[in-house]
Order: C-alpha cells, then sequence, then structure tokens
DNA sequence: CCCCAGGCCGCGC
DNA sequence: GCGCGGCATGGG
C-alpha cells in the first residue's frame, strides 16, 4: 500500500527532525582495543541484558563486567557463575541472564560467526527471541532485520491504528514501506523508543507537544 | 502503594 | 497455537 509506506517515511523523518541521530547501538570502542575483543559482543551482551530492563541499569552491569575486564565472550565464558550473577545483580533477572549469558557466548565464539549466522540460528538459542535475534542482526551484524519491540508496537498502534499484535507481521509490514538501508533501519528503530520515551508513554501519553501529533490517528 | 523498563521460556490447555 | 506466570532490579 503507497499510502502506508509515504506516511511511515514521513513518520521516520519527523522523528529524526525531532530528536535528531540517535547513533545506536552504543558501544565503549576504547574498551575493546584495550581488551583485544570485538565491539560486536558487547552489542550482543547489551541485547540480552536489555530484555525487559532499563538501559539505565543495563549500563551499571555493563559498568561492573568491564571493571573486572569482563566484556567479553571469553570473559564471560570464563568467569564462574556466581561471580557473573554477581556482576549482573542490577540489570535484573541475574540469575537467569548470567547463565544464558554464558550460554550465548559460547554458542557465539569466535565473534566471526556473526558474520554468517541465520536468524532461525539465532533464535534457537535460549535466551535469544525474536526481537533480541533482530537486534543482534542489525546491529552486530549489519542486516537488514527491522527490530520490533513493545515501544514500537505502542507508536504504530496509536500513529496508523494498526493492531498488528503478531511480532513477525509488523516487521515484514515494517520492510516492505522502507527503502532497504541500513542507517534508516538503525536510526528509525532508535527513533521509535526515544519518541514513545518522552511522548508517546504508556501511561499518560503527552500528546500535547508531540512533535508527529499532526499525522497520529489517535489524535483525529 | 502502584506501574514500568530496549523479552523470553516453559508450561498447561 | 495460544495465554499465562516467573524471572528481579531500580526509578517514577
Amino acid at each position: 500500500m503507497r499510502n502506508s509506506r509515504s506516511k511511515l517515511l514521513k513518520l521516520y523523518e519527523s522523528l529524526l527532525e525531532a530528536y535528531g541521530r540517535q547513533n545506536w547501538w552504543p558501544v565503549d570502542e576504547e574498551y575493546h582495543r584495550r581488551h583485544g575483543s570485538d565491539p560486536r559482543e558487547e552489542i550482543v551482551v547489551g541485547a540480552i541484558l536489555t530484555q525487559n530492563t532499563s538501559w539505565k541499569n543495563v549500563e551499571r552491569a555493563l559498568e561492573n563486567l568491564k571493571g573486572e575486564g569482563l566484556l567479553s565472550f571469553r570473559g564471560i565464558t570464563s568467569a564462574p557463575l556466581q561471580k557473573l550473577e554477581e556482576l549482573l545483580r542490577p540489570s535484573g533477572y541475574y540469575r537467569q541472564k548470567a547463565r544464558r549469558l554464558k550460554e550465548v557466548a559460547q554458542t557465539l565464539s569466535p565473534v566471526s560467526r556473526l558474520e554468517k549466522i541465520s536468524r532461525e540460528e539465532l533464535m534457537r538459542i535460549k535466551g535469544i527471541g525474536q526481537e533480541t535475534a533482530d537486534a543482534i542482526l542489525l546491529y552486530a551484524c549489519g542486516r537488514l532485520s527491522f527490530v520490533i519491540d513493545a515501544y514500537t508496537k505502542r507508536v504504530v498502534e496509536r500513529v496508523f491504528g494498526l493492531k498488528k499484535d503478531a511480532y513477525e507481521e509488523l516487521k515484514r509490514w515494517f520492510e516492505e514501506n522502507l527503502p532497504k538501508d541500513l542507517e534508516l533501519y538503525r536510526e528509525f528503530h532508535a527513533l521509535l523508543d526515544e519518541h514513545a520515551k518522552r511522548y508517546c508513554k504508556k501511561r499518560d501519553p503527552e500528546c500535547a507537544g508531540c512533535p508527529v501529533a499532526q499525522m497520529c490517528l489517535k489524535l483525529e
């Protein structure tokens, strides 16, 4: 549908205009230079840790790992489980995440595996579901895989009146209606999250002052 | 006190 | 093939 295609692009451009480039995914390049690890490893770790968890809490856990020089697949694999749990504590679900991180780090080593791995293969790893797989593909592997999260669903539901509950269906809808541009995929997802946090909040959305209120179905 | 956060898995039906 | 509870910390 041509109409939703142009409206979707318009939404992207408006959000970009309003919030500027987000430059996701944030990684500490310098840390990885010093430790001989790959920044992509940090993206994978962050993707696991941020599951249903605020990024603020994830940052604390990442800092803890860095402090022990363990923010890498090798570090996570070699660390005792108890030690890992302790460091991951601020990110919540820390026992689950410690176990799953070990599994993920081992399965994805060496990190060059990311260059050929498929979405299905990623999702077979315990702890990696649809969204985490897509985030890894998009931000670590550089593939054109649009990421859907709770924020994305909420914004799209309000702006377009689209009630696509099914993850795969909504993902396809984005991918069919966007130009195949890696930076656009990355920025758009980040912008949707930023927008959902600032204005399009779950409870008490601040529609007054919303930068995309003009095109929002909810306000018609 | 409540709800929410950059989800996923295992279970019962 | 679904809906649901459990997982857990920190902030508003």
